[in-house]
DNA sequence: GTCATCATGTAAGCCGTTACATGATTGC
DNA sequence: GCAATCATGTAACGGCTTACATGATGAC
């Protein structure tokens, strides 16, 4: 899940650890929180296996191990961006600024296809994977929105079946009736995007194309309440 | 968490591992599912630092073992084998069952209380915290309520903070707001529970005031701390 | 000159997982 | 007799955490 995250932001653009991180926490909030050490080893890992290169402090594109380094008081030229009071002096330090490479993609790609290993939350693994959807092609996008939606049903009858049962507390009760709720919801919103999504693909294709896809399917939210899955 | 499950279940009734395993994940579900690898250890763990007893398969001195079998395998103490004969799909081989001790007792209220520890998952945490509420005491309880609702508070302040961001692309942005919404569902959720709560609190100490131990207040009524955005 | 922040890393540990190993009981 | 289920455990590992260590830079 951390690869993942970390190709995500890389996809847009370069960046050092600290930014990554910072950016992990600022904008996806909830869905990828992680701390230094975890990122940095991952961050190894990753340059390690390919799907990154590091340069040291916004060294000439190219070169890709091989730092020469030469203390604290290079003249080489500096980072690219983040500076922030507005001295335009070279140096800041030595940071690794990370890029994604053709490999990394790839990986990204696969990762955000793949079944993550089952200890992994289901709602923060697909809330991490919406929000690099837009790297996605189409039809991948599509299948995610998918196979979430069976997820979430399975979801679904499995609370239901749990609220079936009538020797719950008030509270065990409340808990589930507000989970199959939440559940509900979730899925409408789902289909919200699933919907937006085929209208986009079939606006864009506006070739033949002749795949009667329906939007029914096999549970609705709005009613049979058994017999699914 | 773990340790809290299964002091939770145990709460109720004496139970052997296997049980406590299948109750967690059929009744439970989402809040508490967990393997045998960390179950067993578990509960070595507390049976070593005290929290439960085990005895082995079976009742205590009954000893009524009116169908010896023993059958093979002698040698090493096969007395501990006792079974218990003619009970209705009853107790089967040497299973191990596990009993709450007070300091078992304790533990659980304390866990309960305590703010776990951080890697855990705030809603599942919760989830299980509440599943097991009711043996806890109705000032505990609105605790735990309340401070369920501080920390759904300040997520959806960084929700909305999040949401302000002009330049999310339109997945990310409908995940963030569908969060948004999904948490002030959830708020308005605890809200009924806590008002719930609060009723049932002033109801009983109005009409019996005759108990065996006066818990001294009517304190939380007041309290309206209710400080968020 | 010292403090907050930026920046990178290592070490130890927690809490869970899957895979493996073993054996009893029940049902066909 | 054999398979499915019940039942308990061990071993290896994974992913993430906190705590620690180090140092640069900029603000006051």
């Amino acid at each position: 899940m951390l690869d993942l995250a970390i190709l995500g932001l890389l996809h847009e653009q370069d960046m050092h650890g600290y930014e990554i991180r910072r950016r992990l926490r600022d904008e996806l909030g909830l869905f990828a929180n992680v701390s230094f050490g975890s990122l940095y080893p991952a961050l190894s890992r990753l340059e390690t296996s390919g799907a990154v290169t590091v340069t040291e402090s916004g060294g000439p594109a190219g070169s890709t191990a091989t730092i020469p380094f030469t203390g604290s008081l290079g003249g080489e030229r500096a980072g690219l961006r983040a500076r922030r009071a507005g001295s335009p002096r070279g140096t800041k330090r030595s940071r690794k600024e990370y890029r994604i490479t053709d490999q990394g993609r790839a990986l990204f790609d696969q990762l955000l296809d793949a079944d993550e290993p089952a200890g992994t939350d289901d709602a923060r693994s697909f809330g991490l994977r919406l929000a690099f959807a837009r790297y996605l092609a189409p039809q991948a996008r599509l299948g995610l929105l998918e196979r979430r939606r069976v997820q979430l049903s399975r979801r679904l009858a499995a609370d239901r079946a749990r609220a079936a049962d009538a020797r719950l507390d008030v509270y065990t009760r409340s808990l589930v009736e507000h989970g199959t709720e939440s559940t509900e919801h979730d899925i409408a919103w789902l289909d919200r995007l699933i919907e937006a999504e085929r209208q986009n693909q079939n606006q864009k294709q506006s070739t033949s194309r002749t795949e009667t896809r329906d939007p029914r399917d096999g549970d609705a939210v709005t009613a049979t309440k058994g017999t699914n899955s």
